[in-house]
DNA sequence: CGGGGACTTCCGCTGAGGGGAAGGACGGCG
DNA sequence: CGCCGTCCTTCCCCTCAGCGGAAGTCCCCG
């Protein structure tokens, strides 16, 4: 092929996967010159690798000329082990604090600087959020988000803390009281925000715990989210607790995860 | 690039995409040459394919040298809006199920002659079953599946019932008896299977149904799966048949699903 | 009715990529 | 201990797949 010397340098099989790279959570759709745009690609040329790509099956065209993953991606992607483990253990787990408290329940693991979601069950009188499985938060933000904070490396907490994004008017993003926040959940094993993500939203969070032969890691946080004006926070822990540490025994003794 | 005119004759973007087919429910971890036989590409070529397709992050490579599915197909196979709004509707619906009968619960669309599982819940209590979300089993010999089937257009029974597969020695094979069947579900709107995909394991399965301007059309099958010795199967059934009309009056007015 | 933005089709030139060949790295066997 | 079979990796030359500029079509909007 030709012209390759152009901009960007992807060395990747052609351009065909520069033009999936256009779509992400926040561009689930694209229209032919979006693409273009995002993935820097001369029109002509996304426009063929898109057909192509919609031929396979790895996308799809809807009626109004925009792009969108297809069934094809679909299916490889529900393939990809990720988190499989913690998962599949942690499902049940799951269910029962969402049995126990009708409210949105979500499992996330530690991905560089973000909080990402790898479980969730929402009832349908559950507060609606924003995180699905899949979606990556920030860490200074979120309920499990904190948890998984403060059980990081001092490098991560130290990027996490530099410039932390203001999500509502209530999100903390002063440096001191986020530091005196992760020490208090170091301290408690337990995390709360109030608000901070989305408005209308508080949430709960506790480490889910392994024990190695170094010591106690902490592999996930499992929380849950509430109304806001919803009092009995409180009685929420324990349920989260007993629940995490079902998980962490459950996952003793079984493979690595990751 | 040379040489394409080789077998097979894809014509998407040179083979990456090729390769990317090896991968599926059945085989998702892969050693170069099984990718190199099963996608008819080169050795050499598949290597580097693989090589491309790992450094991209499509695919993951093992310590023991199989390739996996990797991190990025599955951030991009989340976005596929693959029924996305009959999930998101049902799922609440599929809780409140589990919650009351604390077995499996599933949901399924039809695709071609299977039933596409498009979410399920399962729990600590829970029979183990083969399906997960994204399997397509028979639909002869699953609940959903003959829900499904039930309502399908004449050309598509007519497929199904040409050489059932036996699953189990349970497996209902025979044309007349699984036309019966069909007949009974219809006219009950219920469909029962005990046994005939996996052992151990029963299944109770009734239609969501949306009211449109010509009638009522069958859009998904919800179901549960319990232990084969349960008596108490025919308690399963309004369950079931409070949340599929749940799910359909919940689905009605909103956008179409196919 | 004319201008503009978005999409589609054409096609010639070229360097990206196909894949044969050869070179490791194991591991089992005689 | 050396030989051979299997699997993976590296090299590199030749070729045509595919890049992308240009021109054509559609449709909306003023």
């Amino acid at each position: 092929m030709a012209g390759g010397a152009g901009a960007g340098g992807r060395s990747v099989t052609s351009r065909a996967l520069g033009v999936l790279d256009a779509f992400d959570a926040e561009h689930p759709r694209l229209t032919l010159s979006q693409v273009a745009e995002r993935s820097g690609t001369p029109l002509t040329t996304a426009h063929r690798l898109l057909a192509e790509l919609a031929a396979w099956g790895a996308l799809a065209r809807r009626s109004d000329g925009r792009y969108e993953i297809g069934r094809k991606l679909w299916d490889l992607g529900l393939l990809a082990p990720v988190q499989l483990e913690l998962r599949q253990v942690a499902s049940p787990f799951l269910l029962d604090v969402h049995t126990a408290t009708r409210e949105t329940v979500h499992l996330a693991v530690r991905e560089g600087t973000k909080a990402l979601y790898v479980e969730r069950i929402s009832g349908r009188e559950s507060v609606p959020v924003v995180s699905q499985v899949g979606s990556r938060l920030p860490l200074h933000a979120t309920g499990v988000g904190k948890v998984l904070l403060a059980s990081a490396p001092d490098d991560v907490v130290e990027q996490a803390l530099t410039q932390p994004s203001r999500e509502t008017r209530h999100t903390v993003v002063d440096r001191r009281l986020l530091a005196r926040e992760l020490a208090e959940v170091r301290r408690r094993g337990l995390a709360r925000t109030a608000e901070e993500m989305s408005l209308g939203a508080a949430s709960v969070a506790v480490p889910v715990t392994v024990d190695r032969p170094s010591g106690p890691v902490v592999v996930a946080a499992l929380g849950v989210v509430v109304p806001a004006h919803r009092r009995d926070v409180g009685r929420l822990a324990p349920v989260l607790q007993v629940a995490a540490r079902g998980i962490g025994r459950a996952l003793r003794g079984s493979e690595q995860f990751r």
